[in-house]
DNA sequence: AACTATTTATAAGA
DNA sequence: TTCTTATAAATAGTT
């Protein structure tokens, strides 16, 4: 149907043939998900492929479910006589419980990107939990590693053009008898000399206080205690 | 899926719903035939309307045929005696569909952090997706932003370090008329009077830090060496 | 597995 | 219903 219309028999090439049927049958069943999410059917599709493995769907409880039905509406002379059958009951019950794993599996493969292709255990689950813990751990190791090391040489810097200023003072005071250099310095506020720090002087923590603040949607101004994401 | 894009849900509209069960219905049993004939598969369809009527198709054979090959097929791996599964049966079974169910929530709720409760349609899942790709540029920019100010922060306290430096460098130059002390100043650090800043001294730093490993949940001291993300 | 040029499917309107 | 039409979706061929 595309870029060259195809012909309505079977495809010769066996590589062709399998792609498409991959691709088609994937198309088939999204189709038949969508008529029956927008229509309120109940769908069952039986594939067998050319080499005999099955595909199927039922977008309501179980095929099997499905096929009681069929047989029961197709074989319609069935005396629809009334035995009362609770079994039944725990069966749809059944049904509906698989039907919403099966939504729950197909979220998290949503989520992780197809990833996984088929169906999901749970082992599987626990491995991808834990992928993605390991995962978030990688980003914030990374991060913090260069947070930590641009940080630590700004610090190992600072530090020493403290001390450097420190010995150049002493050397003016040993050389004048006293120091009239500071005062200026001081009240001009940090543009010269040694500005003792002060917790206003460091904007960080509240700046990183807003920050978390309004990432997490608080409003608070006391954080609520560190605990991870 | 035309003339504005059409959402995954059930259509209310009666008229609507079923003009498109039958038009979907017929593009559907005609991709199956296409897909059998193409690629040389088997394929049986059962569609109950929302009133319950049943369409079908079968590609080869029967329904019947096929539905006994599916269950050839499907139930090969477990030819288990017993066919009896009394209700006793069924309540473990669904008492173990619940569990499941409720762990897929929990692992949902996990990444999600509690947004959501409930069924996921596929529209949900749609904004689950562009919540996590929010929310993931969330954590980006944040930190971002934190090292940026940070850095940012030391490098101008090293400015003004710097600026203090040169300027008291002068005023020794200017008293003596040559400058001959600034070489060991670094190599004594800490020996003079007033003892230097040094890295430990400036608590703020460190405050983020220890704000930022409880945001994050860690505990160590050193970052292992980061993978990239 | 991704892309793209086309064909196909189909929602809305007549 | 059926036809038309504008647009979304599917997908064949290609990389």
């Amino acid at each position: 149907m595309v870029r060259g219309k195809v012909q309505l028999r079977r495809i010769e090439n066996p590589v062709h043939r399998q792609v498409t049927f991959c691709k088609r049958r994937a198309g088939l069943l999204k189709k038949a998900r969508e008529l029956s999410v927008l229509c309120d059917a109940d769908i069952g599709i039986i594939i067998f492929s050319a080499h005999g493995k099955l595909y199927e769907l039922a977008t309501k409880g179980t095929m099997e479910g499905l096929i009681e039905r069929y047989k029961m509406t197709s074989e319609e002379p069935q005396p629809a006589s009334a035995d009362v059958n609770p079994p039944q009951e725990s069966e749809r019950e059944i049904s509906m419980l698989k039907q919403e794993i099966n939504l729950l599996h197909k979220s998290l493969r949503y989520m992780f990107g197809e990833g996984t292709s088929g169906h999901m255990t749970l082992e599987e689950m626990y491995a991808l939990e834990r992928h993605l813990e390991i995962w978030m751990e990688h980003i914030r190791t990374m991060k913090m590693q260069i947070m930590f090391q641009e940080i630590q040489s700004l610090k190992n810097k600072e530090g020493m053009l403290r001390a450097t200023n420190e010995f150049l003072q002493e050397k003016i005071v040993e050389q004048n008898g006293h120091f009239d250099v500071a005062p200026m310095t001081v009240q001009q506020n940090g543009h010269f000399g040694i500005t003792p720090l002060t917790a206003t002087d460091i904007p960080y923590p509240l700046t990183i206080q807003t920050q978390l603040n309004n990432f997490w949607g608080l409003n608070r101004d006391s954080p609520s205690n560190g605990n991870n994401v």
